[in-house]
DNA sequence: GCGGCTAGGTACGATAGCGGACCCGACGTT
DNA sequence: AACGTCGGGTCCGCTATCGTACCTAGCCGC
């Protein structure tokens, strides 16, 4: 681990750090692997780790009473977990778990504190970063207004491909309507009209994406801000399936 | 005003400063008068100062599409406007323009960002902020695709009524429904909801809270979580009307 | 190749909120 | 006192989505 070279990891925090902070950084990470349901943060405790996602999708969800939960944010390898520690906040009123297994770089809060509080550059990275998912959560808050449940599924399809890498992403349609907190029969409703358009393929626990251009079109605003803000900010994309903005 | 005493100030964030950061920043503050529709930031364009609100009400808004606002934050004088470039993003992809009139103390965001780099008790304060915002839009999320229109009014009634200062609200229904991306007629009937439970008395052009604690309650979940965790990081209470969390 | 499980398709009535229109009453102005 | 304006109350039919239920088809294990 302590070998780990800059450019062999696949997070893209990690990769865009400079090679100072990446290096201070590398003896505290410990590689963690996540399993789906993996809770990576509880609600209202402390944060004890940041997470630097390798592989695999997290999600922070806010609950309003049981039965009304929403994602609130999506993280993978663009990105990592721990942002209200981050802010000296210590802990924050969402959990965040691991939806699609994967694996992740782990390193504990205190040492990222300090880290952080001792490197200019690296604060100027995370804090950025930081402004991307405000920008995320922000959105969320938009199309959850204002957005049809298909330009919602639309927008969640484009995330996860970013994500996850490739556009053919197994997933049924019951977890979908998990994550965007509406019924099953109407992730199939919605995915029929994506289907109608000719901009996806679904089968049996797959669906893939088929142009992807259109579907982005289609979204009609609920994707795109984030995304632009994380090229203009990060100075990449996010490495989804051969893709500008 | 660079005789600006800290305990005159209502801005409850300069107040929370400690006294050496505070008066470092009191010789860059400009009192600015603040009138309604007044944008305090332009969507994706440079933000060029920071606003502690002293009195009225800002709010964030992210937009998709032209007839498809929605608000996304409501900053009073529990906080200030320009958290993106205190983040380091320079500006961000949401507008913030004053829905109430007021006044706050301006400083440019160049000027901030060297304070801050400077005195890491700032940081630190303005961070735990940062968290809070992050919070609040992340409950505007959840309340957007969870509560009932009349839980989201009583969210924001009170709401509004802990940044602008006691139970009395000069608010108009129409105006009520711009806030909440719904329909005027919406507001109205869910006024008469919590009317008739008898936790606000509504005649023209305002609205009286009479039961806060029983609204709060009615809220069900989507007020609360900020506001703790504001009590939490500020060490402060909102100054709404004599509350407790 | 049968049984059982899981994912997906469909259908039905219920409901929250929409868009738009219309009216009425309160209030300020002259 | 009369008028005009603005804020609020009400009503219509409409649409998106809900909750629930039931059915079908693909897939796995044996």
């Amino acid at each position: 681990m302590k070998e780990l070279r800059q450019d062999t990891v696949r997070n893209v925090l990690l990769r865009s750090m400079n090679s100072a902070d990446f290096d201070d950084l590398v003896p505290h990470l410990d590689r963690v692997v996540l399993k789906r349901r993996h809770t990576l943060e509880v609600a209202n405790r402390p944060i004890e780790h940041a997470y630097f996602i390798e592989d695999g999708l997290a999600s922070s969800i806010a609950r309003m009473g049981d039965d009304r939960d929403i994602e609130i944010g999506v993280t993978g390898r663009e990105g990592m977990t721990g942002v209200s520690a981050i802010l000296g906040a210590g802990q924050s009123p969402h959990m965040t778990i691991m939806q699609v297994e994967g694996w992740a770089w782990a390193v504990s809060i205190e040492i990222l504190l300090t880290l952080l509080d001792a490197s200019v550059t690296l604060r100027q990275l995370l804090l950025r970063y930081v402004h991307t998912t405000l920008v995320q959560t922000a959105t969320s808050a938009l199309v959850n207004a204002r957005a049809r449940l298909e330009e919602r599924l639309a927008r969640w399809l484009l995330m996860a491909s970013d994500r996850l890498g490739g556009n053919d992403l197994r997933l049924t349609h019951e977890f979908m309507a998990v994550m965007l907190g509406v019924r099953r029969p109407g992730v199939t409703e919605a995915m029929h009209i994506l289907e109608g358009y000719g901009l996806v393929r679904a089968t049996r626990g797959q669906v893939s994406i088929i142009d992807r251009g259109r579907l982005e079109e289609f979204a009609n605003g609920a994707y795109g801000a984030y995304e632009a803000e994380y090229a203009r900010l990060m100075g990449s994309t996010l490495g989804g399936a051969g893709r500008r903005y």
